[in-house]
DNA sequence: TATGAATGAGTGTTCATTCAT
DNA sequence: AATGAATGAACACTCATTCAT
């Protein structure tokens, strides 16, 4: 009897990798789709998998989400956290850089794709959205209040409800975050680029934040 | 003489209200559900109706939610644009009269809710979203743009471009909708008052809008 | 107190003329669009009534079917019998002014129409097909029968079984009526007109029907 | 040791067999009921499958009844185009073989079933129509008028309208068709054999078409 | 007698989920 | 571990029929 020859397989075994895969390809198509209208099938198609192995990983479609969710929000903001924290220079430039590198980071990542997800069916999804909101948006925040609390402390912002104010510096930025991943041309009416958004945005609420501007 | 049994009709003709009450029915199951997620059946319910009557008066669903759209926006816009246009004091007063109108008027109207909808839905269903953009946000952005442009040529407004920053105007006041209509509660998360959001964020940008502000 | 006008009433009273009118309106419906696909509200629509109001004439689509069927046999076939009967000439001007007649004198008529109806649909009503063809294909038949036996005890055409030859003659005219009433202009493939149809098959089964073509 | 439970598997995978026996189902329903009164749920039960299945096989209702024409078709109507291609002797022969075959071959067929359908419903469906009179009625018409031709140009036939002709001869087999796929009895009134039927179609017809009966 | 608003059963189609292989 | 054939519940829309007025 022939030993059996060690032919490497048709397809490599990975067996390791193959969660990933499935994550990825669903988040990819999560951000392009929507969660609603994904269907598993297309996942599995662009994973190169059958539907069914889906299955084998994920107990089924929400569960599938959450885990894509979770797998894509680790990081990103303890850098941020840790940049503040060793940050020494004027507190409207920090702030600025923080929402600047906060637009550039996300938008560039999957994360803005999920974000504008979370906000149009996180409603369908409150375990999620809470979730969500506990890992990624409530530390986000305290990070700008924060530094809003150090500005108004130095006497380099006027003063004004730290918490409130948190909301009215994301709102803006969420808000282009939504814009940008809506595929549907004619929704960003007049064209108007994410930087000069982003640019006109800053600049005119630093201006307005400034204690001396009398 | 056997008293006539009581016995319920099967249905009660209303013909003049009906359309008024399946529309009312449309817009809370829509704001309560989103679109794609209301089943006629539902809002047929809702109206104490049956299916088949909803056809009686709209041709389908997605023309039930345009007639929903055109009934509960047209008044509206309208007056926020005659209004405008003979107002005659300063633009800065002008701008925030705007917005704080809009808000409150469009907030405590199921409107808000429909802007919610179309932010978080409108990918899916581009005619809708083109539509809307068309009837809502088009003519709502450009009464904006004028205003700025009023107050930059009056040299109330530093110079900007308008068009960009009637987005950036525009931005919080949706993101605020958005949050408002989340019925999770988490996603507020430290409540602030949409009406301390507002005021923050109108002082901010008109402050960071002024032209004397050196 | 004034007393009641004698007003004409808007619409006329016209009582006993409603079920014709009906029926008409039915008939026209039934043969334009088939009888699955004629809709009661058509009828209705084009009989200037409402939809209630015909069910108070017919008890349902299939009772009206029928009835329409009745209105629109009686006659025509009568008169054909009496002509052959004191025809004195040959036998194939005979045949020929049959089949002619039979063509022209029922082709414009609505007969036509239910003819293609009947032949169409028939199988889902069972028991009219049969009313039908009691009343009218074997009458008709049976007088195209005879016209061969007399031909052929007259020496005129070669002995064939009548029976069977009568088949023989009704099946194009049949065909044609099914073609002229389909309204789909690709079925009728190369335009053929019907005049055109008619002679070549008369004179060609007529010369093929010859006793003397030795 | 307790047998193990011989408990009937949900479904049992088919894969090659299912297009085939979904075929055969469907025009089984199809030539039983007609087009529109099939419901794909029968046509799924008759097979022995769910209603999604089909679905796995076949677009929809429409491409259903694409395929099962196609599957039913393409070979029989190449094959008497080959055969009349080669064929060497008189036209009349060839005229007489092709209908008769026509008629054996179609008729002991479901393919029968299919023309009397489409002649019945084809008004309702213009794209079916449209596809079946392409795919089958066209090409069987070319070959008949092909032998018209062959014929007159051969001096055997009288000089006659190919195209005219070509509709009286298809005409009484088209009809034959009807009458004979027509499940009420009745409808044929005197029983006349379809074999009698088509032989005195084509001895009289044939006579009436040759070139030499002065 | 006439109306037409209202009904609700019925069907084609989609897709998340299951399970024999 | 992986497949993919099979399932069946779900939903938009139609239309014959009913019935309060």
């Amino acid at each position: 009897m022939p030993a059996p020859q060690e032919t490497k397989p048709r397809w490599e075994r990975r067996k390791d990798a193959r969660p990933q895969e499935l994550l990825a390809a669903a988040l990819a198509q999560f951000v392009e789709r929507g969660y609603a209208a994904t269907r598993l099938e297309d996942v599995a198609k662009r994973a190169g998998v059958s539907k069914g192995t889906l299955y084998l990983y994920f107990t089924n479609k929400e569960e599938l989400f959450k885990e894509v969710v979770r797998a894509n929000i680790v990081a990103t903001i303890g850098e941020a956290e840790q940049d503040a924290a060793s940050f020494d220079g004027p507190s409207g430039e920090l702030l600025s850089t923080l929402l600047l590198r906060w637009w550039t980071e996300i938008w560039a990542t999957p994360l803005g794709g999920i974000t504008k997800l979370m906000l149009s069916e996180g409603n369908n999804f409150p375990e999620l959205a809470q979730f969500y909101n506990e890992e990624v948006v409530a530390r986000g925040s305290l990070l700008i209040t924060e530094v809003l609390r150090r500005g108004i402390a130095r006497g380099e912002f006027r003063p004004v409800d730290p918490v409130v104010m948190t909301r009215v510096l994301i709102a803006p930025v969420l808000m282009l975050m939504m814009w940008t991943h809506s595929y549907m041309p004619t929704c960003d009416m007049p064209d108007v680029a994410p930087e000069a958004f982003m640019e006109t945005f800053i600049i005119t609420t630093l201006r307005g934040l400034r204690a001396d501007s009398t």
